[in-house]
DNA sequence: ATTACATTTGTTACCGATAACATCGGGTGA
DNA sequence: TCACCCGATGTTATCGGTAACAAATGTAAT
């Protein structure tokens, strides 16, 4: 083991004052234009000559000119931002969405503010009212649970918003998502058409984590419709769940309903948590007990067994959110009306070995 | 499964065209005070007096007042942002140092900006070059591989750096890290003193992650060091090897030298996978092989049998850098002069079951 | 050569805040 | 009572770009 140690470097050091940076008037002066057209120059699709640019950009280039994008902003309205909030970036559903959005605003030059809500409304009021200051084009938010005061930040920012991950009721403008709850009641179907009949769900045990909440609905409406009954719930831990809590919960599940023959567990991580708690105790699954997931995440197509999952398009979401806003922001800019709308994003109910 | 369609939804929709927001001009206006006073009044520390403080932020409730921290920082010359650049979100340790960051940065109202560069060396002298252009107060970058355009931009800025996840012999200014060659090798000297002799390793097959090329040097050196010969190296996939690709390589690894009794994998993913693969051949872990993994990852403790893996303090990587960079930042306001310096950070070899 | 029009470049004002300095009024000590 | 000082507030200039309009230059058609 290493010990925490403070060594000194070389490296810039000092050096680092308050140096003030060239500007665009410094590359004017240089080049012998004036600063618009220098600002023209690094503009695609403004009127300035081949020879002009190729001398402005090589001025730029000697003297290490980098273009200050708040000043720019600042002018033209345009930041240049979307803010996007996810629960976490420790989960790669959401991240995987974030990539989908980076991709999709990176071509475009729009650049993502991320911030992480950890699944709590208060701490997402908290960063909307924080990157609002930004002014950025439009923001992109995970669910469709808001504080009053989070719905009227919004409302009054006038920008685009998209609300994603989920078909809010009462959305705030543009959704991309999926039914939480018709997904997880596919998930049971597939089990019953499989000849289980004594179905548990294990998830967290508060309402934060909206997603799981709706899929837990889901679970218990699917059940009644099958004549399953009430449904057997387990409930562990802080939203959202871990891969531990997910092993604790099925043997919670098991002593509390032993007859029970499947478990649906809020997310492939619990699902996993579960299995690899079977595997100690060696109970097989899905000999004894069948163990489904949420998510695909990459450990469930790799466990042994592989684990049954409903699969969502991440990745997806972010990238048909991402496309939604630009289009939208087109749409603005060019005066045309855009009716708030929502895209349904693809899930499936990929059975494996688990099940 | 669900198709994807597009809906009509009611909302802002038309609303939100380019409404314009009140300004401090507006708050100053309606509260009777000068802009400047507007300003004090939202500053802690400033000489306002509590009666015109509370007159003002009557004023700004009422008319939603959303300060502008682009025109602010313009004027200040402070963004209030500083840039972190990580390999992937999409990877627990990583973003348990984002979180890290955001945790001691958010305190001091600062904001993060935060970038992915895919593990590529040009990709992340596009995002430099980009985040640049917001004129960030300081820029934490993983590892102390750049290309040489990325340390002539990064040098020009003038700004605090901070290289993380690693000790680079040439750093740019600080460094709050470890040696991932000297991790590897502790864990090679604790396999030997559980009686291994023949340790692979598993690794991806080009040095993209130089992290990961690292902990392979320091495997080879340990094995020299201990006389157990060059090693077995198994490369496999572009880094970062997925958990997938673990398995592969272990079949590869156990094809080519059945002798092998103890295998390192460059992460607890691959690690993962291989353990996965070795139990659906029926390999027992560890009585046919043992398997070490990287990075103390939650799937690492969950996993039957537990892995036995090199602890890292993600979380910590992200909150010392954080306080490095708040007191490099003060020292330079305070104009004392700040000497670059390394901070180490603990590993430790955690042995679970898996060996 | 001249007019008409398109292309290129320049000028001025302004985006929305804060720094720096100026001012004003009231309290304090000699 | 007066000078002095400090806290509270106002004024002006400025940060570094871009929008909008104006001017100059070039080009093609007559």
């Amino acid at each position: 083991m290493a010990e925490e140690v403070t060594e000194r470097n070389s490296g810039l050091g000092a050096q680092r004052s308050l140096i003030s940076r060239p500007t665009m008037a410094d590359v004017a002066r240089l080049s012998g234009f004036s600063a618009m057209t220098v600002s023209r120059a690094l503009k695609d699709g403004a009127s300035v000559s081949a020879k002009t640019r190729e001398r402005i950009l090589e001025v730029i280039e000697e003297i290490g000119y980098v273009p200050d994008l708040t000043a720019g902003g600042l002018s033209s309205k345009r930041s240049g931002f979307v803010t996007v909030l996810i629960p976490t970036i420790n989960n790669s559903n959401f991240s995987d969405t974030a990539c989908g959005l980076t991709d999709v605003f990176s071509k475009r030059g729009l650049q993502l503010l991320l911030g992480y809500t950890d699944y709590s409304a208060a701490r997402e009021e908290e960063l909307v009212a924080a990157m609002l200051r930004r002014r950025p084009e439009g923001m992109i938010l995970t669910g469709g649970f808001h504080t009053p005061r989070t719905r009227h930040l919004l409302e009054s920012a006038a920008i685009p918003i998209i609300e994603t991950w989920d078909l809010p009721e009462n959305p705030i403008d543009q959704v991309v998502g999926f039914s939480n709850a018709e997904a997880s009641g596919a998930m049971v179907r597939d089990l019953y058409a499989r000849g289980y009949r004594n179905i548990g769900f294990i998830g967290g045990s508060s309402n934060r984590d909206t997603r799981g909440a709706d899929r837990r609905a889901g679970y218990e409406a699917a059940m009644a419709d099958l004549g399953l009954g009430e449904g057997q719930v387990v409930t562990f831990g802080t939203p959202p769940i871990s891969m531990e809590q997910g092993g604790q919960a099925i043997v919670q599940m098991l002593e509390q309903w032993p007859q029970t023959d499947a478990v649906i567990c809020v997310s492939d991580l619990s699902a996993f948590g579960a299995i690899m708690e079977c595997h100690r105790r060696g109970w097989a699954v899905p000999g004894r007990i069948a163990v489904a997931g949420f998510g695909d995440f990459e450990v469930s197509r790799c466990c042994w067994p592989s684990i049954s999952t409903v699969m969502v398009k991440s990745y997806d979401i972010g990238k048909q959110a991402g496309e939604l806003m630009l289009e939208t922001l087109d749409g603005i800019r060019s005066g045309a009306e855009v009716t708030p709308a929502t895209r349904r994003i693809e899930f499936k109910v990929i059975a494996r070995e688990s099940t």
